[in-house]
DNA sequence: CGCAATCTTGAACACCCTCAAGCATGGTGG
DNA sequence: CCACCATGCTTGAGGGTGTTCAAGATTGCG
């Protein structure tokens, strides 16, 4: 089905976080610049995955955490049975396996959804820094911490939203992450399908393809297979909120 | 709506976890008997909740997670609308407040279901302790990547799974919970309203009711109010699994 | 250029929700 | 101790959102 075609170059160059376009947003920003070479010393660069291969797969020896370098991931879940739950879409500065900190086996896998590259972080190495840096074991604690809270985020949208308000809230996520990389809020491709997002957003594809032609006719944006435009962020903004209030209210 | 009686004691007892019949589970686990006493050292013992009473509030300063000692919590997050989620029931020997870890507000709000006693681990000197103690670092790695993968499943639960599969995953995660304090994984009590269970598990409260219902016509469980008694295991874990397989497999 | 995968659109059905009413439970005060 | 009321739980009937099934349109890659 997937064939991965491991690409990624033999002798990793050292990592320069300090010169890199995401030290905001990605791990330097949590280390000193004093002790940014310590970082930079564990740190694996230049892995590229094509679409689709896999970066790490559920099941696997756990050995490193991965931060998003360009192109982009998805992580998924697959179940006893076999059912398969995308658990998260990893743009650049974010990190990939957070979720499988402290475990032997990688929880979920990870799977390029575009050509991507990525930088790694053997997970031995990096706990002992961890161990010497206080900030930065803060940091990962943090970066845990909020991967916990998007996730239950993720389960009020699926427990209690429509599929326009799921769809609405999934496009301002991604609007609000290419803004902090100073990328357009209203003009960006997606880099998944939109199996991918029905299946992360628990939706059937006929339904996400019907929202997103709704959303067209209400001129709230424009669709051209994965390129979109958000024509009006109040409107959409707006379609992210319950319609008609529910019971359950505590 | 929720009076705030506090009750717990003004003076804590030393903590001694060495003793505690949760050390198998709990902390004490992943520190070695020499290093135990340090734990002891910031563990503040012995308050105690009554029934609505709330742990920590959505908002407040982040200044401790809890293990639960006896009792239980629920955790819920309130979306910018007011509504509702829980995120997750706690039993003894689990701990609460770890997707705040790192941040400095709560990011959901802890409540006692019934009757509880909670060890409080104050986060600056936790935080000291993880960075002197490398197992206990990669304990807490450990955990919050389980309270992830937790949620995750929750996640495939709500997007992927029929009310009868909902119910009946929560019934053997509770009854498998029971079972590692050498409870019976068949008799107990369900510490949480309907309604909680209903929230939680992305459904009306009617739904529950005729779900419980159904199987005990099925002769696959009793319910007396909240006592539940699982007559059929294998029963119920066959209704966990998806009835008619859907077209979303990869 | 052609095939496979992805995406879109339409029609019918199903699961669960909403609304409504009745029943059990439990805590409180007379 | 029991009546009382609020809350929680159960059961029934009807309707809506999203799914399933089916077929066609578009894309993209060899």
């Amino acid at each position: 089905m997937v064939r991965p075609i491991i690409l990624h170059s033999a002798h990793p160059l050292k990592a320069s976080c300090k010169k890199c376009s995401l030290s905001g947003l990605c791990l330097p920003l949590a280390v000193s610049d004093e002790d940014l070479g310590r970082l930079e010393d564990i740190v694996l660069q230049g892995r590229i995955y094509n679409r689709n291969e896999l970066v790490f797969e559920q099941g696997q020896t756990f050995r490193s955490c991965f931060a998003v370098r360009s192109g982009a991931v998805k992580s998924y879940v697959i179940s006893e049975n076999g059912e398969e739950q995308v658990t998260g879409f990893y743009l650049p500065g974010e990190l990939v396996g957070l979720d499988s900190m402290g475990s032997d086996r990688y929880a979920c896998t990870a799977q390029a959804l575009e050509r991507t590259s990525v930088c790694e972080l053997p997970v031995t190495n990096l706990e002992v820094l961890t161990q010497k840096l206080p900030g930065l074991q803060h940091h990962f604690f943090q970066r845990m911490s909020q991967e916990i809270q998007n996730s239950h985020h993720l389960s009020l949208l699926l427990s209690k939203h429509t599929a326009e308000e799921r769809i609405a809230t999934l496009l301002l996520s991604l609007s609000r992450r290419f803004g902090r990389r100073k990328l357009s809020t209203t003009h960006f491709n997606l880099p998944m399908s939109r199996i991918d997002i029905a299946n992360y957003l628990g939706l059937a594809v006929e339904t996400v393809s019907r929202v997103f032609t709704r959303f067209q006719t209400q001129r709230i944006l424009k669709v051209h297979g994965r390129g979109v435009e958000l024509l009006d962020l109040t409107a959409l903004h707006a379609a992210t909120q319950i319609a008609v209030p529910k019971r359950n209210l505590g």
